[in-house]
DNA sequence: TCTGGGGTCCTAGGACCC
DNA sequence: TCTGGGGTCCTAGGACCC
């Protein structure tokens, strides 16, 4: 099989939960969850398979999980330890080719250049299971949109292969929200369509689409025939922002709280800033209500910042303009609109 | 029953300028 | 007195992802 672009896509399963475990090998067997405290107001980022033998899925209230199963085994986050594994999963990708990082537990690989892509594909499953003790998913398809579908197609460890002119077929029965993209709002405009199937979606004749999704519609259409053109991006460029947001366990209305929460997060944002080396020109607040209705507020500066104390009186400054004083179940602060500062290359320039 | 935290990208309207 | 078109920047919100 010859294979003009072989596009490898590894997801980790249930990633932080098989952390824990690599660590906690008592725990094997058990219902876990990798989350947020069930008794406030967490949600579970990671469900070990027994867990969600019972129902329980990542982004699902904490609280909700436990009463689906209720001997479920609650730990929190080993941040340090999933930075670890990220990075020996990573570095062993990279030697196949150029890496696409998502997320801590995902990345695309372009394996083209490789004489037996699928003999990689199998290969690269073994290894990072050998080398981890962590189990993963892999996809080979032609392009990334089609590799993102195939990685999730038969967790766990699974390892599905799309070959050249499969793509169009494979997708066909799957849900059109199985699309990197199509979220619930979009898949919700396709139902008034009657399309629930990408088949459907990729067969509707192209001005009907049109009428709902306007110039979108084309790119729709194209996913759900499995075309994506876009290449592997081995380069993540700059951050556009960065944030640090909270929720209070119970609702807070007392100012000086709040101003204490603002100082610490402003703290860590512009620890991030210096640490990245950038300044920026946009601070934003971000408030959310008792009832969960979510606004922002944002102020723009003409000189660029990365200082506590000028993230901090930004940040007050817009709270104030804004707040009625009533109660609040979450407080942010971040920074946008980011640029390498220019002191030093001036001052080159000038001597 | 309640709904985390950290991001990216897109759209739309208003201010302002030429 | 009536009233163009285009461009850029800023703000705010929303969809979506892991």
């Amino acid at each position: 099989m010859f294979w003009k672009r072989a596009i490898l896509h590894v997801d980790m399963d249930a990633f932080f939960v098989n952390i824990h475990l690599l660590d906690h090998p008592e725990d094997r067997g058990l219902p876990i969850a990798v989350g947020g405290n069930p008794n406030g107001r967490g949600v579970v980022a990671s469900a070990s398979y027994e867990a969600r033998q019972f129902g329980v899925r990542s982004a699902m209230p904490s609280s909700q999980a436990l009463r689906l199963c209720p001997t479920i085994k609650f730990v929190g986050h080993n941040w340090p330890r999933i930075g670890e594994c990220s990075r020996q999963v990573m570095d062993l990708l990279a030697a196949y080719g150029p890496l696409e990082k998502m997320s801590v537990d995902e990345a695309y690989v372009d394996i083209s250049e490789a004489a037996d892509p699928e003999g990689v594909a199998f290969k690269i499953r073994a290894q990072i299971k050998r080398e981890t003790g962590l189990p993963a998913s892999v996809g080979l398809t032609p392009n990334k949109l089609v590799s993102k579908v195939a990685s999730d197609f038969d967790k766990p460890e699974g390892c599905t292969i799309i070959r050249p002119g499969e793509e169009r077929l494979f997708l066909a029965p799957l849900s059109v929200r199985a699309i990197h993209g199509i979220g619930p709002r979009t898949a919700e405009q396709l139902a008034l369509l009657n399309i629930y199937k990408c088949g459907e979606l990729a067969d509707i004749d192209l001005s009907q689409l049109r009428l709902k999704f306007g110039k979108n519609a084309e790119l729709l259409q194209e996913r759900a025939r499995g075309i994506d053109h876009r290449p592997v991006n081995d380069d993540p460029g700059q951050a556009k922002s960065i944030s640090q947001e909270w929720t209070f366990n119970d609702d807070i209305e007392d100012e000086n709280y709040l101003f204490d929460m603002m100082e610490k997060m402003a703290g860590q944002v512009s620890e991030s800033l210096k640490k990245r080396n950038l300044v920026a020109h946009t601070v934003v607040v971000k408030y959310r209500w008792v009832d969960f209705s979510t606004f922002t507020r944002q102020r723009t500066v003409e000189v660029g910042i990365d200082s506590a104390a000028e993230i901090l009186a930004t940040a007050q400054a817009v709270f104030q303009a804004n707040w009625n004083g009533e109660k609040l179940r979450l407080i942010g602060v971040g920074v946008s609109n980011l640029e390498r500062p220019l002191g030093r290359q001036l001052t080159l320039f000038n001597s």
